[in-house]
DNA sequence: TTGTTTACTTACTTACAAGTAAGTAACTTT
DNA sequence: AAAGTTACTTACTTGTAAGTAAGTAAACAA
């Protein structure tokens, strides 16, 4: 049964995303699963190794999303992108790299580098995304791609953050503003 | 002495800002303050209290200083506020935003209620300082100055996490670019 | 049919976390 | 001088975390 590999998987994915990688325990997993701890460590001997394999789950699915949208404008991409981070903000959950990020110092190297995996992989796409539409005068923005792409990503990942602390709506108006600027050919004075 | 309370206090917050609320222990701030952990419960009974303590001075800190600036033009105090995430950058620090609402879901809620506290303090003067930039057309941007000071705010945030994952440059790249948009009257196409 | 692998459980260990009760030395007030 | 009060320490409790060694039942392979 691979089904219960997977299964862990998933719920250390929820976990990470609401409680932290340091604030979940394997009590938080082998409780609702119906499972001993054992169980866990069975399948993955470390935190580490559970961790590592949360974030291996997370690269491949944004891989097959961004392959799935490939062919479409790339403001209806870039949509796509927004669209994910408000799913998540609908369950409540912020991304990974909001909440691993901070934590990060913490990790041993194993689960860092694939950190660094993950947003080096999102980073890449967003700034391609961006410079082939501002090349086809769909976005409108300065100065680098993969500098525009970071500012893109550092709205998207704190809008999950701040809108725990400071109400659902923040989610909204942040998003909605970035997207409204990158598509908005000049600004008014 | 109230030396030893404002010590831990100190500890404490870069604990926070090092590590996160829930992967710092009192035995982190025990050992190198040479004190017992029973000295800190004497101060702070519960760690609860020790964080409130910790996000009342940054809240402090945050007023006395907004206060010293607050005639000077709004470009000038919006470089000051960055100025200060640039000095934690320099210390690999993030913020307490950043370390505390990824974890927020954790919190009691006496912890829960200052976050959301501090977080109104940042977002309304911000607010205001761009409000009243935009007036002077010292600053130019579209829509409603609160949602622009959430954006801003989200980027100040999410550079010191994303420095952290990507590299110290991030954070230059981010905080430039996000300075010289405010600060430009027309995008070029 | 015997042996091996898979997918776990049982039953533990070690370590460390937050928190507390009771004591104490030094200083302060009456 | 006696009685607090302050600023701790000593010594402990309780709970929970990650992790492990050894066992087992069922499926599968030789």
């Amino acid at each position: 049964m691979q089904d219960t590999k997977e299964r862990i998987i998933g719920l250390a994915d929820q976990l990470i995303k609401t409680k932290g990688f340091n604030a979940f325990s394997y009590k938080d997993i082998s409780d609702p699963l119906e499972i001993k701890n054992a169980a866990i460590h069975y399948y993955f001997p470390t935190k580490t190794d559970l961790g590592v394999a949360v974030i291996d789950t997370e690269i491949e699915r944004f891989k097959s999303h961004t392959a799935k949208w490939s062919n479409m404008p790339e403001d209806k991409q870039l949509k796509q992108l927004f669209e994910t981070f408000s799913r998540k903000h609908k369950e409540g959950l912020v991304c990974l790299m909001g909440t691993l990020s901070p934590d990060y110092k913490t990790f041993p190297e194993p689960l860092q580098e694939k950190v660094a995996a993950m947003s080096a992989a999102f980073a890449e796409w967003t700034a391609q995304c961006l410079e082939n539409g501002r090349k086809k005068a769909i976005f409108f923005f300065d100065g680098d791609p993969y500098d525009r792409a970071l500012l893109v990503l550092s709205n998207l990942l704190a809008s999950l953050l701040m809108s725990r602390v400071m109400g659902v709506r923040t989610f909204g108006k942040i998003t909605g503003q970035l997207f409204k600027d990158l598509t908005t050919a000049h600004k008014q004075e």
